[in-house]
DNA sequence: GCGTTCATGTACAAAATTGTACAGCCAATT
DNA sequence: AATTGGCTGTACAATTTTGTACATGAACGC
């Protein structure tokens, strides 16, 4: 009679994704499953939505016509899947945080903390910049630089945080003279992140130059920095908690980056996720000074303490 | 990850028919599998979805907040259900036409010809007076007395039949007086069916008696009547065509009944429920005058030819 | 041309699901 | 009180589904 609805579950990601080995992936079942599944659904509806190439399947005209309704059957299980959250332990439970590499160092160094604090709760950190799709539960927060234009989701602004200049206190000057700037060696990102902080600003200063040094990864940045490797431009939180840099200057006026935190607006009532939103709020303000920059030497105080 | 589809489906026919037995015929499963698969999408989402009484099921508060997601995965599920009616053999295939036991013997008598017709179409007919859900695709076709105030529902009217006064040439006069009603013995529907044209006239005619033998079916009021069991009310279709009745009187101007053929919008263009429309309307046009009561004894002459 | 990688397809064993039969409980009827 | 009918729950055999391993073909790089 009816279709297996499950089976249209599989039936939308292989349109998606166009092979079946990336759909069983995605799926987290084997390659034949997928393909059986999708012929089980074929011979339900009595017709033909696939063609099979070598290399891929291509949705038919028929399998396309099914594509609408299976999303927003999607679309329903999804929020399904949201409310469900909302239907289980109230008070303990999983909270998925993400965020930028930079960030999660910061929430790291802060974990036993917040773990004292959070005591029902399994908190995991997860370290990437692209943003998730929290409508999809790819993550329950995430810290970002941007809010997306979505309208489900919620951004709450923690802070703007500053950069500066830092570099290994055996090759540090107190300040760097615009002429300068050509003489010392940098580290820094990647033709592909010019979009971080401070690179475009390095790069106008470099007459277009770029650095010596280059990563994808503000924690290299930093661990290249610390062993010498040269100057950097790093958050202010990261440099100025760091015993083993030495700010260069004040912080750089034109450079900063927000940190929002984001929330699909479903989970933002949840007891769990509001406790982690609330520790997470509570750890930027008081660490506000070091996010801003007023904060500098802040590593060699602490290893006097 | 994420639930299954196909538990979803199962989760809101349990919730709709609220015990394991009627929900897994409905399914057409077992009823351990109905509970297996609803206790596997509990532990899936994580809560209790259903409160299990000794003789029912009965959604929980988190079982109620799914709802109205589950049934719009139905919904988008049941238009894929339609549209995968296009998608199939566009002249061949099945075409089910309901309708009340009276057309549906109507329409048994023309078959052969329908049949004929309809040469590559699998014609299935189902007899029963209730407005079937054409939306849920319960039947492709219906004829109706009544229409459904449904959007998607396209109704088009087939005839406007005629009903009389019929007994078996042993007992039939020409003609009923009014002070003869009362004398003469009654077949016609029980106190459920009263809504069945000519019971409601009858009773007035009877000063709110009854006919004495009683029935829910039209068909077994006709076998009745046929059998001198009494005077009836009956279609001037079924009687006129009928060797063994004999007509009393004039059509009853005041009792009639509107035949309207029903399809949902989505299937009108198909090709093999369009074949099966116009074979049915073209069927009604060629025997309006035995609908409308033009052909009194019409059984008599084609048992003479 | 050859080797590698990636794709779909196939067959069999393993794993999962389902149906059948039964048990126990409760309510209604005789 | 006994019987019947309906319900949910359980256990085991039967059936179905899935994963694993392999085969084949195509594309790409050396």
């Amino acid at each position: 009679m009816n279709a297996n609805w499950d089976d249209l579950r599989i039936f939308l990601t292989l349109a998606r994704e166009g092979t079946l080995t990336t759909a069983a992936k995605s799926l987290g079942v084997s390659h034949p499953t997928v393909a059986r599944r999708v012929a089980a659904l074929e011979q339900q509806i009595g017709a033909r939505l696939f063609e099979r190439l070598p290399d891929r399947f291509v949705p038919t005209s028929a399998g396309e016509a099914l594509l609408e309704d299976t999303e927003a059957m999607e679309n329903a299980a999804l929020s399904i899947h949201r409310r469900s959250a909302g239907l289980s332990d109230t008070v303990s439970g999983v909270v998925r945080l993400s965020a930028g590499e930079e960030i999660s160092a910061l929430l790291a160094s802060h974990l036993p903390e917040l773990r004292a604090r959070l005591t029902q709760i399994e908190f995991e950190l997860s370290a990437r910049h692209t943003l998730l799709n929290l409508s999809r539960r790819e993550a329950d927060l995430q810290i970002s630089e941007r809010t997306p234009d979505m309208a489900d989701i919620v951004a709450r602004k923690l802070a703007r945080t500053a950069y500066a200049i830092y570099a290994h206190p055996s090759i540090a000057v107190a300040r760097l003279s615009p002429s300068a700037f050509k003489s010392v060696p940098w580290v820094g990102f990647d033709d592909d992140h010019t979009r971080m902080p401070g690179q475009r600003w390095l790069q106008e200063r470099l007459d277009g130059g770029r650095p010596a040094i280059r990563s994808n990864n503000w924690l290299v940045v930093r661990e290249t920095a610390r062993a010498a490797g040269g100057y950097a431009i790093l958050p202010c939180y990261l440099g100025d908690a760091d015993p083993q840099l030495q700010r260069v200057g004040n912080p750089i006026a034109d450079v900063f980056a927000d940190q929002w935190l984001l929330v699909h607006r479903d989970l933002r009532a949840l007891p769990r996720v509001r406790a982690v939103m609330d520790a997470v709020i509570d750890l930027f303000q008081r660490e506000r000074p070091l996010m801003e920059g007023r904060m500098a030497g802040a590593g060699n105080r602490e290893r006097r303490s």
